[in-house]
DNA sequence: CGAGCAGTTGATTTTTATCAAGTAGCGTGG
DNA sequence: CCACGCTACTTGATAAAAATCAACTGCTCG
């Protein structure tokens, strides 16, 4: 399992790649490393794909055969349990790396959330090319890397965060997990449910509901629409991540 | 941050790898892919250096110009919010590796539980000797992605389950952590204290002793001491694990 | 226009945290 | 060797946070 995401340092270089291809393989962020050759050789392994809304990009147990990059839209990486609750483990965006595994077989599923497309890589011809292309695997754990200090954040988020702190927190982190996304400063986009919002910060739909309300009434938060909202207080919502109540 | 932990596969050969060296370098697990000539290289850059119970191995926001192979004993990894609660995010032992970060500081702290040992490798060579071998890479990769399968487990763990299940999670899983050592099956060592426990799992010592007790009433484990258990019921504590009541 | 979701809000229950005594093990010093 | 005191742990009573149960609202899309 490997999600990839966004280094801020890379964002304005991974806006003018993604831009400058069709099949979108240059989107993935670790392409600045790359020499011109290398990065053909990657475009020549890509297999364009859509997922529509709620479609399967990979199921929990599958043989791992597959890589993506996703290239628009986003993306929910999930775990269950045997009687259906469910953890998401993270949301993934234009840029970000999905599929990596250790094993044989993935250990997580993952499904659109809006209609997204992907740049699809079979995993034999991908790791081929990874094999003599150190900077790609140097770019690749160095995400492997970063991946692994947010989900110490998590764990802490999970662990010893109250509810409001952790609405605090996803609202924070949010924007930067999307930025090939151009938004105005304060602004927050949730393609993402209020259900999808409470599986991953470990809630419920009426917690993550009235932590909102909460904020909205103290004026911390505006919200524009059920899907987007505006930080009107960022140093009262950052405050709020780690207990000055 | 990076922990690299043991793989089940790689156990047989790290226990004989370990016994052949005095600085322990080749305690670490990824050896098993290297050639003699950059084992040679690697143990020449390990410093040895122990810990007292409690000490300090490195501290979240300092520089991180250091890594470490712990060669016995064993280590929590955890971060603190600024009011003091605390998240244990792992507990390291003989073979695993600490260290590796993406930024130029530590995002976590790591301490003694017991008295411990380690080899510490200063960064800058360290990266020089992976960066001219690819097999190490390669390996330190592998970890990096087993660790990241490991955090999705734990976030499932702290956003899901219940505090029962939590600790036959975390009776289950702990043996496998510390595959160097030698253990009965159905045996289980506690080196670290009910408090550490409850940071680890998100839960308070109170918690954790009543899972516990319940546990013990129940027949499923049996307390040979306060740091040490039987699984007596393997299965049913296993079913504990996810919600089977 | 109406059906069906998704979200909000309110009442109540449950789980776990907190507060408060105990108890057990262990090292120290008498 | 035992008493003491310390610390870690356990157990019990109560409180708080969040989950659950239950309406209800409002939006979207046939």
């Amino acid at each position: 399992m490997l999600e990839l995401r966004s280094l801020p340092a890379t964002c304005a270089t991974r806006r003018s790649e993604s831009a400058c291809t069709g099949c979108g393989a240059r989107a993935f962020s670790v392409c600045g490393a790359l020499e011109p050759a290398d990065l053909a050789r990657l475009d020549a392994l890509a297999h364009k794909a859509a997922f529509a809304p709620g479609e399967a990009l990979m199921r929990e147990g599958e043989t791992a055969d597959a890589m993506f990059n996703i290239t628009s839209g986003s993306v929910r990486v999930y775990k269950l349990l045997p009687d259906g609750r469910r953890q998401i483990t993270g949301f993934l965006f234009a840029g970000d790396f999905l599929g990596l595994v250790s094993g044989a077989r993935y250990g997580f599923s993952a499904e659109a959330i809006e209609p997204t497309t992907a740049c699809r890589f079979r995993k034999t011809e991908y790791q081929a090319l990874v094999r003599d292309c150190p900077a790609l695997e140097r770019a690749l754990f160095e995400r492997a890397t970063h991946e692994l200090a947010a989900a110490q954040n998590q764990l802490l988020l999970l662990g010893r965060k109250t509810a409001q702190e952790r609405i605090a927190s996803f609202l924070l982190d949010l924007p930067a997990h999307d930025p090939m996304r151009e938004t105005p400063a304060g602004h927050v986009r949730l393609p993402m449910t209020r259900t999808e919002i409470a599986d991953y910060l470990g809630l419920t739909i009426e917690t993550v509901s009235r932590a909102l309300t909460k904020l909205k009434t103290t004026g911390v938060i505006r919200l524009l629409s059920l899907n987007e909202l505006r930080i009107e207080q960022p140093e009262r919502l950052r405050a709020l991540t780690e207990g000055d109540a």
